[in-house]
DNA sequence: TTTCAGATGTAAGTTGTGCTAACAAATGGC
DNA sequence: GCCATTTGTTAGCACAACTTACATCTGAAA
């Protein structure tokens, strides 16, 4: 295709509008121009056909032999780029947005909060995809990440999502240590973790408790770690948001809390453009960590 | 049809190069410009969509699946266009030129020079259309007229084509007159007249002869009126490029030329703009007239 | 008839899209 | 290794497209 002797296709969408409405005026109304645009168009266009292309009647505009050849391939031409478009955005938003996320995260801040996004956005469906490894994005068809980290993931945008929440919980009973110097020094602590929160291990590490030398069991499921501190067997290390009722109710005593710089959750995300879906989805998560 | 969210067509049809080209830089080959500037068209659909359209593979892009939904459609919508528009090109360049004009004017001016637009143009064929009445143009399909007057045709545009380039001629034998003054004061004279050539009796009265008081004769042709003049009958007001080779060779003598302010040869052309063969026609008719 | 609403016609001035220029970086053939 | 060719990105400029403003024309209603 040449596009050098096609006339500028401002002009011709012009045009097509004119064709359809019947008026240079009804045209201005559909492409949100004023009228003065649309004749301009219409004119430059009959000066690059050398032909008068519509022809004022009474109130209105009717086409001559050549305007109605021409308004007839630009409606079908026209017609097809909007329905191609249109198809695209519609498959768009039908897209379920696809977050993948620490266990953790999911469980003890996401959760119990999604359901104000399901009540403000009932069409838009959340896949969440619990899992630690930071695979590839895009071959994996996700959307978003949520991960625990310093915010430096190579070629990917990082953007911090919530402060550093962690907290070392024991039982009230459990009196081995009282400080945060106690719990890296002394061996002998009992440490449970969940096998699937490795964001607890980093954060305990960056604080200064070095579990190579300390040791630290391992349980299937953060649930069966917390019926191991609560029952006071030893120590671990929860998001705040998830022991704060323990926390309230005396049933857990916070050993530690702080932070440990630049170490928490980022919501991670390709360089490329979102779907619309997902950019509602950020947008949310990004107030409701913010309000927190 | 609502444009409202349809990205700018410009964009769409940088997308549609890519598409077809299968690299940036083939794309900018073929709209005729940088390849950043389609990048940046790219860029902004993959925005607005929210949705990668293609991504860089080695040297070259590939679409996505979104990519060639939308190609697709875009391909058939701008060849469609393409396609409209590349016919009333055609269906126009065929056209041929009409061009209604005084019957002196044709025998004494175009028809000596109009071969040099043959030439120039064989393929642009040029109908001329002998007449003094100025009819509705665009009824009669009429590209143009030359018409003889000062110049002012309501509702149409007109432009000096020919200086006024008559001269009052008779034989050398022909003593009745011999300036101007005369011409008009007396009665006696013998002027001939073309049946078809209004244009010389109006520049007549113009310089001062009064037709109705001096009498005229009216002859069915030009050439009788050449002849009856070269015989020594009488007075004629002939344009200075038909009688010319006669005044050089001493056949004829000039009485009197001069100007009738305003009064000439002017084409004339309604305001619409010109198809493109009349547009050809007009350029030569300009340049030979200047040249002249 | 006059009047009025709504249409087109056109000139002049403004604005934002779309482009170029210029550089950086990656790829693939030599 | 080099070199040609591609894509990526920014800053800045030009002009197409638009608005504003006013004139003219049409058709219907008063």
């Amino acid at each position: 295709m040449d596009w050098k002797d096609i006339p500028s296709l401002a002009a011709l969408r012009a045009f097509d509008a004119v064709a359809r409405s019947g008026s240079l005026s009804g045209a201005a109304r559909a492409l949100n121009v004023t009228h003065a645009a649309v004749s301009q168009h219409l004119r430059q266009l009959e000066a690059e056909f050398g032909e008068p292309l519509a022809r004022r009647e009474g109130q209105g505009m009717v086409l001559t032999e050549a305007g109605h050849d021409l308004a007839a391939a630009l409606g079908e031409g026209f017609t097809r780029i909007a329905e191609g478009v249109t198809r695209l955005r519609a498959r768009q938003v039908a897209r379920p947005v696809v977050v993948a996320l620490t266990p953790s995260f999911a469980e003890s801040w996401l959760m119990p909060r999604i359901g104000g996004f399901w009540t403000a956005h009932p069409d838009v469906e959340v896949r969440l995809v619990p899992g630690i490894g930071m695979s590839d994005l895009r071959r994996d068809g996700i959307d978003m990440a949520i991960r625990f980290g310093a915010g430096s993931w190579p070629g990917l945008r990082a953007e911090p999502l919530t402060p550093n929440r962690f907290a070392v919980v024991a039982a009230p009973g459990y009196t081995k240590a009282r400080s945060l110097a106690d719990l890296g020094k002394l061996r002998g602590h009992d440490w449970f973790f969940s096998r699937a929160a490795m964001e607890q291990r980093l954060w305990g590490r960056a604080v200064g408790v070095d579990f190579d030398t300390v040791g630290a069991r391992e349980m299937g499921s953060n649930g069966m770690v917390m019926s191991a501190v609560r029952a006071g067997l030893g120590l671990s290390i929860q998001d705040m948001a998830l022991v704060r009722p323990d926390l309230a109710s005396g049933q857990l005593v916070s050993l530690y809390e702080g932070d440990a710089e630049g170490l928490g959750y980022y919501l991670v995300t390709r360089p490329d453009p979102l779907a619309p879906g997902a950019r509602l989805f950020r947008r949310w998560l990004r107030r409701v960590a913010a309000g927190d």
